[in-house]
DNA sequence: CGAATAGTGTCTGTAAGACAGTATCTG
DNA sequence: CAGATACTGTCTTACAGACACTATTCG
């Protein structure tokens, strides 16, 4: 039995106006110390319980956000990728909204542009690549998106927030119609968005059953 | 840095008149010696370089197949799931026609049905379980069932794969309509399986495009 | 009242499924 | 020729997108 070094990473995204943005922290530590990188770590066989269990502690400890939707991602090994030997990283993904990311308040926690990414450490590009991927697949036909917006929000907010992962406008009525037979929002009774110089717009809530686990449709959006 | 065990596992699918099965072999080692599981084993990270090359080589020494279609499924990890300590277990899947475990002769490997497994060392019956789902959902909109039949193959054929793992029948002119829209089968010129007593059917290949990497459907069948 | 966006009713084109017909083999 | 299954043409139905209309706010 080889000795391999075991890691998770996670891919932290979230949505600004900047459009899909991922979270990365200067390293601490060599190798590629100083160079912008997902938060990572060892697993700490003591005292995780699994894998997810360690994405979540690595994620609260680097970065102080207690993340409500984490999904593996993909495993990531091989002699090649980490200098110090064979290693196994074991990925996660984790969408917040933005304002979760400015609460938390870690300055040395800094996002970056999935479009625009910095040269990375490691096969980090190739994580981040796969977890947009995935987060951009999965968006077609499921309820993962809302996990990009704050607990209530309106039609045409989450509207716009599938379109920038789609990259592609949506029929409004299409996309309604599709919310209303999905069945997952909950309408927050007498509350409405008035910031606009225009007719409010209903807020929403994601149903609880919708809010760890996906909902899939037979066809996307 | 605390020592974990690293393994892989490889869920290989078949399909024979039984419906979906899984290969299973029984353990060589304590734990659990003598009960049917996974092929899988310790990463050997002198020789294999990475994790997916560790489950190829685990697939050909146990059951002597080089499986063709061999993917990545998920990582099972945790303190819990190994007496022997905490585990990391990489689980890849893999899809076979019924042919080539038969051609392998390898008389300790014995297929069971999905549905009706015996007792699982580990979490072996979480891993086939997963993997089933998902091959169940990629099919839905995939090239993915065409690894479960031989190199060539009738539409019919094909046509009782899909229904077969989606558990429902399927419109034939529908069916036909994708396969020529998806665009991923080659007819076999002049070649026809001539085995019935009836209208022989045309045979097809899959496009060398579609052998390692999958076809995506904007929606399913 | 005009501008702006929220939200809805309805038409239309496209794509999926039903059905029925023709084609081609065996016994 | 009867039976069986392969394959195809066409009608019908369901759903996604286009369009237009109403609703409600602010300035």
């Amino acid at each position: 039995m080889d000795p391999v070094i075991c890691t998770v990473d996670v891919v932290l995204l979230t949505l600004t106006a900047e459009g899909l943005e991922v979270a990365l922290l200067k390293r601490e530590h060599a190798p590629f110390k100083g160079v912008a990188a997902l938060p990572g770590g060892y697993i700490h066989a003591r005292t995780d319980t699994d894998a997810r269990d360690a994405a979540r502690r690595v994620l609260l400890d680097k970065t102080g956000i207690a993340a409500p939707y984490l999904e593996q991602l993909a495993t990531f090994s091989g002699a090649a990728r980490d200098p110090r030997g064979w290693s196994v990283s074991i990925a996660y993904y984790a969408l917040v909204p933005a304002a979760t990311i400015a609460q938390a308040e870690r300055h040395e926690v800094r996002l970056y542009s999935v479009d625009r990414l910095p040269p990375l450490p490691f096969d980090h590009g190739d994580i981040i690549e796969t977890a947009v991927s995935r987060l951009r697949s999965k968006s077609q036909y499921s309820s993962l998106p809302c996990h990009l917006l704050g607990e209530v929000f309106t039609l045409p907010q989450l509207q716009r927030v599938y379109e920038v992962l789609m990259g592609e406008s949506i029929n409004k009525v299409s996309f309604r119609r599709k919310m209303t037979e999905m069945d997952m929002l909950d309408p927050v009774d007498g509350q409405f968005d008035s910031s606009g110089a225009h007719r409010p717009a209903q807020l929403y809530r994601l149903k609880p059953a919708f809010r760890e686990q996906l909902q899939l449709l037979e066809r996307g959006l």
